[in-house]
DNA sequence: AACTATTAGTTTCATATGTAACTATTTGAC
DNA sequence: GTCAAATAGTTACATATGAAACTAATAGTT
């Protein structure tokens, strides 16, 4: 009689957070390697360019927390693109430690290339799935966002 | 009148390839500190120890298909396992560039508890989720899978 | 006003990671 | 059999990343 093999089942190929790691990997490195083509921007650039953008005169700790990035990559991101001439600080006048951020000339052309182009690439991406299908999908990562989110009792 | 302020609204939040790398990412690091408080272990050699465990005399290469993992990181995630005691290498004897890969005992008895812990969490993730959601999770994310595949017409 | 605690952001240092170069072995063509 | 090309895996180097220490400014307490 052959011992039992392995207590219970795992075929990486079919968990979830491997699954789930492979294609957002997959995803975000294909799109990534249009900025950094077109623009020499990394990710962090990227995410950075779009919340301030957005939002004009924003801080380094607000571009972190809209950014899921933490200060340290936030920082390096902004001295990098300050250096390539994108982006621009002032010192806030009330606060002395904050900084206000804002897209210079160059950035903002470049914003506005960049904007059409991942929308683009969101939609080339989303279309392979129907209406229905992705508001089914924005749900499903909703509930698996609060799910894994760490402010839960421990798995 | 005011300019037209974007050509065309970009909110990182609600953008898919960033909401799928935030969720990826937070389910990731849950997981790994899991492995890694417990065993010791990153998320690289778990991968490696969940594929040898299910094939006893794997090759290096073979666990980098199987793992999405490039064979820099196979490598190394091998060579500290060794060091570990967790897995043992031996040459094949019909091909000797090849190497043939065993948990020792040691990485077996691991093994056997990380197996049900990976599975647990995965449950507990899943759970969130109906038997019906799960395989609409599973459908979509194949499809965007498929989508977002590097041997594609470049978007 | 003086002193402590807090907050914003940067720098330092140690580690992780990816690319390219390298070694060893095998395969295939001649 | 010999040599070029391919394959398995490792090493070296350059860059990216994260944690902790640090600097500067503000806020809060007395």
């Amino acid at each position: 009689m052959p011992d039992i093999e392995n207590v219970s089942l795992l075929r990486l190929r079919e968990f979830l957070p491997y699954r789930l790691s492979v294609l957002s990997n997959t995803i975000s490195t294909r799109i990534a390697s249009l900025y950094d083509r077109e623009f020499g921007l990394s990710i962090w650039q990227w995410r950075v360019m779009a919340v301030t953008g957005d939002r004009p005169g924003i801080s380094a700790t607000e571009i972190g927390q809209l950014t899921a990035m933490d200060k340290v990559a936030v920082s390096r991101a902004i001295a990098a693109m300050i250096q390539m001439g994108y982006l621009e600080r002032k010192t806030s006048e009330t606060d002395g430690r904050r900084s206000q951020l804002f897209l210079t000339p160059a950035g903002r052309d470049v914003y506005e290339l960049i904007v059409p182009m991942a929308l683009g690439a969101e939609q080339e991406l989303a279309s392979s799935l129907t209406e229905d299908e992705q508001k089914q999908l924005e749900r499903l990562m909703g509930k698996l966002a609060d799910a894994a989110s760490p402010d839960r009792p421990l798995w």
